[in-house]
DNA sequence: ACATTTTTGTTAATATTATGTCAAAAAGAA
DNA sequence: TTCTTTTTGACATAATATTAACAAAAATGT
């Protein structure tokens, strides 16, 4: 069963795909052809005949991509085509601003639980869930067989709280603590660096500002 | 002056090497060597040579790197050796959790003004400051010579609202609206698309579980 | 029905990125 | 001081990723 191994900067691509796909079927467009999307998404067309011949042969010569099929084909592949529970670590601003994205219910993540070892927020509602104690973590991931966690606490205790995580079961982590988490090899991490970015920015408007 | 161009796949890494240093800096730790480093990082030394080598010679034989010289030196190639006023708009949990981010003060980036356009929110604290009404974008950029925005709204706002930034002197912006930005040349984008993010997470999470 | 156009999937060519190698420089040890 | 070890910076090599090219398939037009 082992697919071919993808690139990282196809992976790194493939949800942008869907993106735009989404989009073109909002304005109800049913095909189109790599060509045509590579002008929109400012690719070469040919990259995105090879990106997606990566997991199949999703287009017809002379017809181009159907749109409504291509974007099934992508979320089963990027594995959205299912719900997936989550929880989050970490009730400050952040973690609230998750908590009530409503954009990741749409696409399936749905938050069954929040977080925080503050007592003074514990019991507050987040959107329509309620902040609990760290010590019902364990539980919670287990009696509702959880897989995926977003952690937005400091990264000070972020290292210990990934432990307990992956030791209740779970095995995907999104993670915005600035840290880089060592985690045994079967657990799947994504990092959100936000201060990296930042400075990617600041960076770039540097180098900007020269010319 | 025209700096030779420098690979995204290296600017990429660079604020990463910045955090490294600044935790070897904060354990103490005087020196480092481009293995030791590439042992922490797990990256090879030949890339972290290569890296740092795009911006100048910053090591030497038999000793390998002064981490607070290098630390100063990453600092000036990000352009954080001073001060970044910024604006954030928005003023959600997303704004807010960005706003109240004590972090990006340490690393120099100052939120002047938060905006929004939902009346019963104009007026409330947010921190130290104080939500203003979209009416105010213009002005505020202006008299304060600000050239940096995080965007933090809806995809369908967003686009013209990016719009009203440049014209009013932003340079550099920061998106985490759910769409590309067409912008003149000398502008620059650095997005930030989170559901794309938890997409990848998802994908990966779907490989670890076939094997 | 036939010719023309479009457009894919695949293979080949090019370009970019990462890794390995090593002489030369400096540090540290004897 | 002199010898040995460490370690860089530069360059050569290998691996990846992107772009180009094109035959074959299907759609469209006449």
């Amino acid at each position: 069963m082992a697919k071919k191994d993808i690139s990282q900067a196809v992976i790194q691509r493939l949800p942008r795909y869907y993106r735009y796909l989404e989009d073109l079927m909002d304005q109800g467009i049913e095909r189109i052809s790599s060509s045509e999307l590579s002008k929109r998404m400012k690719l070469t067309a040919s990259q995105i005949r090879q990106d997606l011949n990566n997991f199949g042969g999703f287009g017809q010569q002379g017809y181009g991509y159907n749109i409504k099929n291509l974007h099934d084909e992508i979320a089963k592949i990027l594995n959205i085509d299912n719900e997936h529970k989550m929880i989050i670590v970490g009730a400050g601003h952040l973690g609230q601003a998750l908590a009530n994205y409503t954009n990741f219910r749409k696409r399936g993540f749905i938050v069954k639980a929040i977080f925080d070892k503050d007592p003074s927020i514990i019991g507050n509602m987040v959107g329509e869930i309620q902040i609990q104690s760290m010590d019902k973590l364990e539980s919670v991931i287990k009696d509702n067989d959880i897989k995926m966690a977003a952690v937005c606490i400091p990264k000070g205790p972020a290292i210990k709280v990934v432990e307990q995580l992956i030791d209740a079961g779970i095995i995907g982590i999104w993670n915005f603590a600035h840290v880089d988490l060592d985690v045994p090899e079967n657990i799947v991490i994504e990092n959100v660096h936000l201060s990296e970015s930042l400075m990617r920015l600041s960076y770039r408007m540097g180098e900007a500002l020269e010319d």
